[in-house]
DNA sequence: ATCCAGTGTGCGGTTGTTGA
DNA sequence: TCAACAACCGCACACTGGAT
């Protein structure tokens, strides 16, 4: 057994006492091991595990993982296929977050314990969970490929349980009530964005490049079929993400009249034209928005951490009150998949306790009166009971 | 054996906030 | 007003365990 080890690879004895092993990769240049071995016994159980990882072509040259990690990581976010703002923000992960703590090393020069140490620096300097998880994502990202198709590491040091997940906690939904009154609030240019938002459940990217000849009021629908991105250079039109997410949504009666006079007064002209475009004509932007979107939130006595996005899931909810199927839902928001409604039936579950509740209170009061009179032939004025009181609880 | 709904995970994409 | 940064959302794929 020894002699055939001996067959492949040396093992010497070096001056200090200490053994060292060497082998020939699959290119036959000889390679010492990384560390010495106390006894020739471990020297050549080493050697051992390298002959195996050769014949499993699990081998992998330590002198390609010497490349700059930095360099690496830029070419990777450069050549992978991204959308621009997806690129524009691993960029920024990679030029804040990466090279401050990895501008000297090499990729394989990352191990686990580097990863780990990195990841507690950003979370004590106080950078957002959120930011932390998707940072650690985009790390792991780049070392699978590292990993798997150009095969210049043998591991991945990113293996820390959980630290790619984002948990977002349940959004605020407002009643239609407080919908109209941010509406109310809002200057009438914007009242229809808000309205709109809610009824109809665009995202805020979708509304900003709907245009006059998206909008069908003699079907009372609207076509979401582009969204508008906002980049570093300006803004771009884009598909939607998924085929699903180009749809037709079908908008409440109550809202048709007022959109056709939004149209008419603010609307651009021409069939291209936008439906929300600023006062000088610009283009509608989140940051340009924002502070009208606030000042009007505060006129309504609208909590504070109420976001715009909120009046789609508010939107959402109303359509699952009235009766719609996931099914349904989903065609309504654009997803593609069950698993975004489901967050909603997670949030209805929950809000079937409550109505539990006010039945309890119903069943408890009655039993407490007498026999008799109101009988059971309203039994179906149960369903508006319901959607009347709850919305009315989330008011507060 | 295979089908399939439900779920976990990886990753890409969009919206919200802040500071210069 | 803009860029940078942070927070949040959701799709696709893979796995799993029960049903057929």
């Amino acid at each position: 057994m020894a002699n055939n080890r001996r067959d492949w690879g040396r093992i010497r004895r070096l001056p200090s006492g200490r053994w060292q092993a060497r082998y020939p990769g699959p290119d036959g240049a000889l390679r010492p091991a990384p560390v010495t071995f106390e006894t020739r016994k471990q020297a050549s159980d080493w050697l051992a595990e390298k002959r195996t990882e050769i014949i499993r072509d699990d081998w992998v040259d330590p002198d390609l993982g010497k490349v700059p990690f930095m360099a690496y990581a830029s070419t990777w976010v450069a050549e992978r296929k991204l959308s621009d703002t997806t690129r524009e923000r691993y960029e920024g992960i990679v030029r804040n977050h990466f090279a401050p703590a990895f501008g000297d090393s090499t990729v394989a020069g990352i191990k686990e314990a580097t990863v780990r140490r990195w990841r507690s620096d950003l979370l004590a300097r106080k950078v957002g969970e959120p930011t932390v998880a998707k940072a650690y994502r985009l790390l792991r990202a780049i070392y699978n490929t590292a990993v798997e198709e150009d095969r210049i590491v043998k591991r991945n040091p990113c293996r820390i349980k959980g630290a790619g997940e984002d948990n977002s906690a349940e959004r605020p939904v407002l009643t239609i009530r407080q919908v109209y009154a941010v509406a109310d609030a809002m200057q009438p240019r914007y009242r229809m964005l808000i309205l709109l938002a809610t009824f109809a459940s665009p995202r805020f990217g979708e509304l900003a490049a709907l245009r006059r000849r998206d909008v069908d009021l003699e079907r009372r629908e609207i076509r979401v079929l582009r969204s508008q991105a906002e980049l570093r250079g300006g803004t771009k039109w884009k598909g939607p993400k998924s085929e699903a997410g180009k749809r037709r949504i079908a908008i409440p009666k109550a809202i048709v009249g007022e959109l056709r006079e939004h149209i008419a007064r603010y609307a651009e002209p021409g069939a291209d034209g936008l439906v929300f475009i600023g006062p000088q004509g610009g283009r509608l932007r989140r940051h340009n928005f924002r502070r009208l979107w606030v000042k009007a939130k505060k006129a309504a006595q609208i909590p504070d951490d109420v976001h715009f996005h909120d009046l789609r899931h508010s939107g959402n909810e109303l359509a699952a009150e009235s009766g719609a199927t996931t099914r349904e839902l989903m065609a309504r928001m654009g997803h593609s998949t069950t698993r975004a409604a489901l967050r909603y039936q997670r949030a209805r579950r929950e809000r079937d306790h409550s109505i539990a509740d006010a039945m309890n209170r119903n069943i408890e009061s009655a039993r407490r009166r007498p026999q008799g009179k109101r009988a059971r032939k309203r039994g179906r004025r149960r369903g508006e009971g319901h959607a009347g009181g709850t919305a009315g609880n989330t008011a507060a």
